[in-house]
Order: structure tokens, then sequence, then C-alpha cells
RNA sequence: GGUAUCGUGGCCGAGUGGCUAGGCAGAGCUCUGCAAAAGCUCCUACAGCAGUUCGAAUCUGCUCGAUACCUCCA
């Protein structure tokens, strides 16, 4: 089906690779899930947008993935200083919540947020409460091999001594005496020996409503421990692919590369796969900076920066038009050029079951399947997919024509092409609402008199039926065959 | 300050040594009672300077500008 092999930007090696299953058929992939603390805004969205392509698309190629994202419910840090207040029981406290009540709010509303994009559900979600023993069982392993030291009821991972034997900086790039060296703000870090040392496990305030017993005393796992914990659990201790936001490179990822080095003595994953941030106004989009839009502002229009509301399948176009290594630009001009290019798909879409065929094809399917799979090949170019999509769209509409003809098997050949590329591996849906039987009736009622009138050269009452109709939402379309309609918004 | 990345036509955004990206907007035409839709045509750009090359938006150097990371963040 595919002409060449798929080639994956790995953030390991800073170059695209042949991508190799270790076990093929089987992929692994895990992804770094939101943390659960508050609204999921549409940069995050943009993350989880963009592996659900890969997802689809390595389904799509016949892979059998397993795919694991994880929900952070078990509150990180605040800072890195010890003071810093877990952010899933301070949000409890403001809100007057049990801290697991904040998480299941917020769960529910990135599950709602992600069905109204469209995308697929993971094979597993696995959340960090849940993982507490196997966090637990994994720091006590990197304890036993000498990679962490216990101070006050906390234990945490050395970096010095784990640099000496491997490389920290591998997946960030970085000098790691640059990185020692910068000694900006050592402020109450007694317990820590090196400033990179990061916790595995942290002592528990009396405060501190999220604890669990464990050898060290009452506390809670530190930040980058689930992932390390839970990708080990469930794709096994070398899995194919790990991905999640490029803001997680320097020390997230980076962390977790030691975490599991350190306690399986293997870097968990093949590829890296790190996605660009949202921008709004040439900056990202990020919950600290307040520049971020939730999911409901976009849709319904409510925000200080846009002049009107664009629905879920408009803001995935949008995004699927950048590669998902490039940084995406958020304005209204982009959001209406989206809007628009996507209802032109979605209409062409429309008109492939009813093409008329022909004995000759003056088009050729088999170049447009061949030009779409190298796109996604190509490190999953979804612009340059999108590009060839639309000359299917053209190609499209002037069989509708009559201006380029078809024959049954092309057509046939166009149509699967068309469905498994628009609605399944990109992920788009139809979602305008649905004329139904009874609107049907309806409007074919109103189209009758309407050709009466206009069988009279009464044009004013024809303009004047189509003219109220559009104000209602329906938009009428004059064809050689008859009229029709289509609902906006 | 350190480390990266990036700077493409009115807007968004691919590409990356020679060949039209694509979408949206704008102009003209065809079709049409008029619209709408659709098709065709046009608008042909790569921050600046210098260099490498037969040839550079694409490679190299410098300059300017922007952003990100170094601190929780997808």
């Amino acid at each position: 089906m595919t002409h060449t092999a798929l080639k994956i930007y790995n953030t390991l090696s800073r170059q695209t690779e042949t991508f190799k299953p270790i076990h093929a058929p089987f992929v692994g992939m895990y992804v770094c899930g939101p943390t659960v603390y508050s609204n999921a805004h549409l940069g995050n969205a943009r993350t989880f947008i963009s592996f659900d392509v890969m997802f689809r698309y390595l389904t799509h190629l016949g892979y059998k993935v397993r795919y694991v994202r994880n929900i952070t419910d078990a509150g990180h840090l605040e800072s890195d200083a010890d003071e810093g207040e877990d952010k899933v029981s301070k949000k409890a406290r403001l809100e007057q919540l049990e801290p697991m009540e904040i998480v299941q709010r917020y769960t529910y509303d990135f599950h709602e947020v992600m069905r109204l994009f469209n995308t697929l559900p993971p094979s597993i979600e696995p959340t960090a409460t849940a993982h507490i023993i196997e966090q637990i069982e994994m720091t006590k392993k990197i304890l036993a091999n000498g990679y962490a030291y216990e101070s006050n009821g906390s234990v945490y991972f050395d970096v010095e001594k784990f640099a000496k034997e491997f490389s920290y900086t591998a997946l960030s790039n970085r000098n790691l005496e640059e990185l020692l060296n910068n000694t900006r703000e050592l402020d109450g870090q007694e317990e820590k020996k090196g400033r990179l040392d990061f916790a595995l496990w942290i002592k528990a305030k009396p405060e501190h409503i999220m604890r669990w017993p464990s050898p060290w005393g009452e506390g809670f796992p530190g930040w980058h421990l689930e992932c390390s914990a839970m990708s080990s659990k469930y794709l096994g201790e070398e899995f194919d692919i790990h991905g999640g936001g490029m803001d997680l490179v320097p020390t997230h990822h980076t962390n977790e590369i030691a975490q599991n080095i350190a306690c399986h003595h293997k870097s968990p994953a093949r590829v890296w796969i790190h996605t660009n941030m949202l921008t709004v106004n040439g900056q990202k989009m990020s919950k600290s900076l307040g520049n971020s839009f939730l999911p409901n502002e976009l849709f319904s229009g409510n925000h200080k920066l846009l002049d009107k509301g664009y629905s879920p399948m408009t803001v995935r176009f949008f995004m699927l038009q950048a590669h998902y290594r490039s940084t995406l630009d958020f304005s209204n001009e982009a959001l209406q050029a989206a809007e628009k290019g996507f209802a032109r798909l979605m209409n062409a879409m429309k008109l492939i079951p009813d093409l008329k065929v022909s004995k000759q094809s003056t088009v050729n399917c088999a170049e447009l399947g061949k030009n779409m799979y190298e796109a996604m090949n190509d490190d999953f170019n979804t612009p340059i997919a999108l590009a060839h999509l639309f000359e299917a769209v053209r190609m499209i509409n002037s069989i509708n024509d009559g201006k380029e003809s078809i024959t049954a098997a092309d057509k046939e050949e166009l149509s699967k092409l068309m469905n498994e590329m628009v609605f399944g591996v990109l992920g788009l849906a139809e979602e305008k609402a649905v004329n139904n039987d009874k609107i049907d009736g309806l409007m074919q009622l109103i189209f009758d008199m309407r050709s009466a009138a206009k069988a009279n050269k009464d044009f004013k009452t024809s303009d004047h039926i189509r003219d109220e109709l559009k104000r209602a939402g329906f938009e009428i379309k004059d064809g050689k065959d008859g009229a029709s309609y289509t609902i906006t918004n």
C-alpha cells in the first residue's frame, strides 16, 4: 500500500530515521498526558491531536499499536524549592474541594475536550495515584543501584553520579558542565547534594493531603517518576516511541531517561517525538502566561481575541495545516481561512458517492495516493498531505462539473483513499447538523414552491425565499439537477 | 547570561542546492435569470550583508529581529 518507509524525526539523534518497531507488528507508544489540576487548553490539545494522528497512521499502516497516555493526578511540586506546595492540593484548598474531586472534574473535562476534537482514546490511560506501589518499587531499585540517596524522609536522584557513567544530556543536547555551574537560585536546597538532583519521593508536610506510606515515611512520588514506572509496566523496559510537548525535553524527559537507566539499565524509548508549541501573537500559549485559550472559549467565540467561534473540526484542520514540529500561531484570520478550507474539503467528500463514472479516467488516482502516503511517511507531514488532498478536491469538483471523468474502478479507489485519509488518518469528521428526513421533506416543499415561482419568472419571490432561508441558517444552491441546501451556523 | 530554534508572498503555512506547495484573501473570466458553489487565469515570496557554487530562499559566516528552554507547563 505504501511506496516508501515511514520516517520519524528522533529528538535523541536529531535526525529523521526510518521507523523500525522492536517487535513488529507491535508498536509501543507512550505520551505524557495532562496534569489534571485545571482545564486543558488548546496548547495541550495540539499535542494530543498530533499524537492522535500518529496513532491513527501507525494503526492504518497495519501496526498493532499500544498507545499509553497517562493522567497526572498525584500533584507535582510547585517549584524546585521544598516549600513548594502540591499543585493539586493548592487548588483544592482554594476551592474547598477534595484533591480527588479536582482530579475527577478536570479528567472529565479533558476527556470531553479530546472527544470533541475527535481523538481516539488511548489503549491504556493509567493514573499516577493508581501506581504508587510501582513508583515506590522503582525508587527502591534506583536506591539499591546506587543512583539515589535518602535525605530527611525524601529520596533524591543523584544526577552527578549518574552523569559520570551515562549521558545525562543525551536528549536535551545541553552542556552538563554549564548546567552544573549555573548556580542561579540555589535557595533552600540543603536536602539535595547536587543542584540538578531531583526528587523521586518527597516527604509530605503535615498539611499535605495527598500522601502515601513508604519505606521513607509518608510522602508522595516525585515529578518524573510516574512516567518511568508506568511506561515500563505497560510497554516494557524498552519500547518504540515516547512523546510529549517540546517543553518536556530538558527536564521531564531527561530525568525520565535517567531514572529508567538507573533502574533497568536501559533507555526506555528508541524514538523520542516532541511536538512544538502553539503560540498566540508569537508567544507560547501557557497556563502560567495567562494567554491560553480554553477549548470552550474557542468554540463559542467568547474570548477577547476572537471575532467569532470556531468548531472543533475547524480547529483540528487548522492544526493539521502546520507540521507538528513547527510552532503554530493562533489568529482570527488563520482560523477563518481554516474554516473555509475545511468546508471545501468536506463538501468535496460529500460529492464522491454521486460522481458519474465513465469509460475512461482523465484523472490519476494512483499518483494521488502515492503522494499522500509519501507525505505522511515523511515524519507525518500533514500539511503536505492536505495539499494533495486539495488536489483531490479540485479533481472531484471537476468530475462533478463534467470537466473531468473517472472510471468506476478509479472512483472506488479514490473514495477509499479519501475516506481513509480524511476521516481515518487525519481524524476529521463531518460536523454540520445532519440533514434529517423531516427537514428534507420540508425543504422539498419549499423548493417546489420556489421552482414554480422561477418557472413563472417571479424572481422576486424565489430570491426572497432564498434570502430568508439563508437568514434562518439554510444556504441554497441552485444546481443543474435542482436545488440543494446546507445548514449553516 | 548560557543553549537552541526560527525569520517565506496581504494572512496562515510547506519545502530546503536548479523543477507550481497548499489553504484563505484579492483581481479577471466561464457557468448562471441573479446569487451561491465550482472550474480556469493572474497576483510568484523566501530578514539584511558577504561568501561557496555553473546555479542559493535552500550551504557557510556575520548582522539584525523573534521565540523557546535553563523554573511547574503539551
